[in-house]
RNA sequence: GGGCGGGUAGCUCAGUUGGUUAGAGCACACGGUUGACAUCCGUGAGGUCGUAGGUUCGAGCCCUAUCUCGCCCA
């Protein structure tokens, strides 16, 4: 006998249990791996490399259902055979964990890390990883991922940063990889170049500034009359850095100025006028200052002029020596002097307020600021050009699929990618510069210079970007660039399942390394999910305060949940609104099937030793019915990705189906004891057994717990045959495969539906006539062709409508309707409770003209339907169909008249 | 400017390759201490599926236009 279970599913008594039992079990490893004795090769392998979260974060509602959606492939396959691996780690998150650590010790100790010094800042920074890396995984295991957690990596490992060195040093030998000064994004709070990706733009009030560029003067104009062009700019500190002023070859107003020569105001510089096309005529003043330091499309431009390229700006955005008196200024007090100087020379001509898009950092959302730098770079053509075929000739699939034109879009117009910043935490580029300037790069640290044998060489300052490494992550944490067992065995791994956010950050350039590196795609399948939002689709942010913690919803509700919400409200590159009363309802689903679960075991436990099994009821045919028709649409689903469709489908079938009715009808055959109740048990325990399979992945932790009261319910019990296939863990459990229909399935489904329909009929009635749910009450029904499975399930009915059974008869027809009684029609079927004293003859009347009215109208429409042209153009089977449901409606219609005579 | 996604019940969202009575959760109304569950049960109300055309025997779903919100790219 089974020990008493709680009245209600006790999450935090279960979660870190059950996790703990199945960590110890090692099911979190693959079955087949390849490092042991026994590995079988021809075993296929499912492998999902984790997204890696920041190992200085902590867990967000993004990580949570990055991890939820994961570890539901990852439990599905496994269940389905799968030698599965799912592998979890972190990166190292080179700005986001400086930034941190920098804070810290300038809170602590007050000093910068510029102070402290490189070595021992990294130093505090590996005591910060260490201290706080496990964070994030910790609560990721609260969540109930089950990774290969012995498989666990982390950007900067030894291993992980050999791989870095070495796709460093083949893109280097290969020519890929080039260092020189461009254009980049400068970030100059943080002191460091960031990719294009790293810049966000923000539509902004700004002021657009216009002013006069003076013409220098020559004998043919007046020198009487001011000559200048009119220009307009957003920024005025760059005034400083132009290099010439540019206007449309065709514009009649300017065109005479072209080849002349332009006073750049304040400094007195000489810059040529030019003609280009790129101008437009009709925007702003029609004029454009070219300051190629600092504006992408003038950098454009200057080489096209061969313009000459001056940096105003040092690496905190201050004036730097080439603008005159205003050296040292900051870029926004330098734009202020600047123009009021030029107001006191009369160069302005007037300000007016002006909506532009500004780029702002990603991180930390400061104005970014486009300068001259020495990088290095990626030559990302040919990588994206293979990135782009791989998933062109269906290699690689991207679900949903929508995100190819986005990903084709962005290959097709990508850019170098600039991989240096001037960081300190992070792989430093395995450069090292001689006096002479020669480069030496290669695999293992040099002790001379391999031009010209100087051994004094010191090592480039620069880190790579994070991304360059995560790039490697789908192979670089299976053990590449060395080809180990579970490099060829897991690699090119399964799915990528993430957010869209980082289709290009991580996905594409994961395509583009994999290719590069290993020759082989990294993974089949890319899975895109939405961003969680509020319940209201705003996005959540701490100033907005609308940010929900999972591991306090955890806390309050449970793990699953948490993770059922997730799942289930979230479609395919959707973005998904959570709120916490949809938690809240499926901690209550949780609940269910706690009960449910209490149910099935209670049931089993009161068998009588040697029961024989009766045979199949009615509910026992039509529950397995649907049970079957549930896993054939999971499985598709699955297959689909349609997960939340899965999910609610199980969800309304162990509710709605299982509970609320076949649970009850069951009660009734387990009162009656011997072989009825052992078959009610019996089908009890399977259903449960196959719905607590299918919903695993969704909520492991309350179906892993219930499965195994229901295990051991079973194991001794006189029904124990049915489990003995059965695992120790329902985490390794068969997954219910879907089998065809047998034939006997419409008929047992259209039967039990018609008792449904005839109990929900009188339920309604009751309910309108106000009967008190405790009352039984008497009724004859006149059923005709369905006497005979009326009175085989007149048990069933009277129970579930509470009906009085001694006083309930059912005919084939009846000769008088009885007297005093209220009339239900339900198809063919005519139901009489003689509610004495509770009816009214005229409110019946009303109430049977209603249904009589919609009768009639569905038998209009049908008549309209089978009358036109659909007769002959619809499938056969559909017309049918139609034509039942019209004979049916007339049915009720004539039966309803014959009450109203 | 180009591209993508959303607009379905009071709120938040589902809705298979078009199949004819559009679903759920929450909220709401009425009634329930039924031996799994009040984290529950029963019953009910609530929708011209953004708008206008079109294709089709048939459109929430396909096509065109349009309004609106959001996102990505330039």
């Amino acid at each position: 006998m089974t020990k008493e279970l709680p009245k209600a599913y006790d999450f935090k008594a279960t979660e870190s249990r059950i996790y703990a039992m199945w960590e110890k079990g090692g099911y979190f490893k693959p079955h087949n791996d390849p490092n042991k004795p026994g590995f079988d090769p021809n075993v296929k392998p499912f492998v999902i490399s984790i997204p890696p979260p920041n190992v200085t974060g902590e867990l967000h509602l993004g990580h949570a259902a990055r991890v939820s959606t994961e570890d539901l492939m990852i439990r599905y396959h496994r269940m389905k055979g799968y030698s599965t691996l799912w592998v979890p780690g972190t990166d190292h998150a080179g700005i986001a964990t400086q930034l941190m650590v920098e804070r810290d010790i300038l809170k602590n100790k007050e000093v910068t890390r510029e102070e402290m010094g490189r070595e021992e800042f990294l130093k505090r920074t590996w005591e910060w990883k260490h201290k706080y890396g496990g964070v994030i995984t910790t609560q990721i295991r609260r969540l109930g991922a089950s990774c290969d957690w012995d498989r666990e990596r982390f950007t900067l490992d030894e291993g992980l940063s050999r791989a870095v060195r070495e796709a460093f040093v083949r893109l280097y030998e290969k020519g890929l990889i080039y260092r020189g000064p461009r254009l980049i994004n400068w970030s100059p709070g943080l002191k460091t170049a960031v990719s294009d990706l790293e810049v966000e733009y923000s539509e902004e009030d700004a002021t657009l500034y216009y002013f006069k560029y003076m013409i220098k003067e020559t004998s043919e104009v007046s020198k009487t009359s001011e000559v200048f062009i009119p220009v307009a700019t957003i920024r005025p500190e760059t005034i400083l850095g132009d290099t010439a002023v540019a206007v449309h070859p065709d514009d009649e107003r300017y065109k005479k100025f072209i080849g002349r020569t332009a006073i750049v105001p304040m400094l007195g510089r000489e810059i040529p006028i030019i003609g280009d096309e790129y101008v437009s005529m009709d925007f702003g003043t029609g004029a454009l200052k070219i300051t190629p330091g600092h504006d992408p499309n003038d950098y454009a431009i200057a080489h096209k002029h061969n313009l000459p390229i001056i940096s105003m700006l040092d690496k905190e955005a201050k004036v730097n020596e080439n603008g005159g008196k205003y050296q040292g200024l900051d870029r926004f007090e330098a734009r202020k002097q600047l123009w009021a100087d030029m107001k006191e020379a009369g160069l302005v001509i007037k300000t007016e307020p002006y909506r532009t898009t500004i780029p702002r950092s990603q991180r930390g959302g400061e104005i970014v600021e486009p300068m001259i730098s020495e990088q290095w770079f990626v030559k990302i053509e040919s990588l994206a050009k293979a990135g782009l075929e791989a998933v062109k000739d269906g290699r690689i699939k991207i679900v949903p699929e929508r995100f190819e034109k986005i990903y084709f879009n962005w290959l097709d117009n990508i850019k170098d990618w600039c991989i240096s910043r001037q960081l300190w935490w992070g792989h430093r580029i395995p450069v090292w510069y001689c006096p002479d300037g020669h480069m030496t790069v290669t695999r293992e640290d040099p002790t001379q210079c391999a031009t010209c044998g100087s051994k004094d060489i010191h090592q480039d300052d620069d880190v790579l970007d994070t991304w360059f490494s995560s790039g490697l992550w789908p192979f670089s944490t299976l053990g590449w660039p060395t080809e180990t067992p579970d490099y060829k065995y897991f690699y090119p791994t399964s799915y990528m399942e993430t957010a869209y956010d980082i289709l290009f950050f991580w996905v594409a350039r994961m395509i583009m390394s994999g290719l590069e590196y290993t020759g082989k795609i990294p993974f089949h399948t890319v899975y895109l999910s939405g961003l969680i939002r509020d319940e209201h689709g705003q996005k959540m942010s701490k100033t907005k305060g609308n940010v929900i913690d999972p591991l306090i919803v955890m806390d309050e509700l449970g793990t699953d949940a948490l993770r059922f919400t997730l799942l289930v409200g979230a479609t395919p590159g959707n973005d998904t609104n959570l709120s916490v009363k949809r938690v809240e309802a499926n901690r209550n689903f949780a609940n269910k099937i706690w009960n449910a679960g209490r149910f099935v075991i209670n049931a089993i436990d009161a068998l009588q030793p040697g029961a024989e099994l009766g045979g199949y009821t009615l509910a026992d045919s039509w529950i397995w019915a649907r049970l079957q028709t549930l896993i054939r649409d999971v499985e598709r689903q699955f297959q689909n990705f349609q997960y939340g469709q899965a999910g609610q489908q199980i969800y309304d079938f162990l509710w709605a189906d299982f509970a609320d009715w076949y649970v009850e009808i069951a009660k009734q055959e387990l009162n009656e004891g011997g072989a009825r109740a052992a078959r009610a048990a019996d089908t009890l325990a399977r259903v449960f057994d196959i719905t607590m399979r299918l919903l695993h992945p969704f909520t492991p932790f309350v179906t892993e717990e219930i499965w195994g009261h229901l295990h051991s319910a079973l194991r001794e019990s006189p029904i124990s045959n049915l489990c003995k296939d059965w695992p120790d863990a329902l985490i390794i459990a068969k997954w219910p495969e879907p089998r065809d229909p047998e034939g006997w399935e419409t008929d047992k489904t259209a039967d039990f539906e018609l008792i449904q329909e005839i109990v929900r009929s009188i339920r309604n009635l009751r309910a309108e006539k106000n009967v008190a749910p405790s009352k039984k009450i008497a009724a004859s029904i006149s059923a005709g062709a369905k006497a005979d499975l009326l009175n085989q399930q007149s048990k069933v009915i009277a129970s579930l409508a509470g009906l009085d059974h001694s006083q309930f008869t059912i005919h084939s027809s009846l000769k008088d309707k009885p007297a005093d009684a209220a009339a239900l029609v339900v198809g063919s079927v005519e139901i009489y409770l003689p509610l004495a004293g509770m009816v009214d003859l005229a409110s019946e009347k009303t109430r049977l003209e209603k249904e009589l009215k919609e009768a009639e109208s569905h038998i209009q429409r049908l008549e309209n339907l089978l009358g036109g042209d659909f007769a002959n153009k619809a499938p056969a089977a559909l017309i049918q169909k139609e034509r039942d449901k019209l004979a049916a409606y007339k049915d009720t219609a004539e039966k309803i008249k014959a009450q109203l005579k």
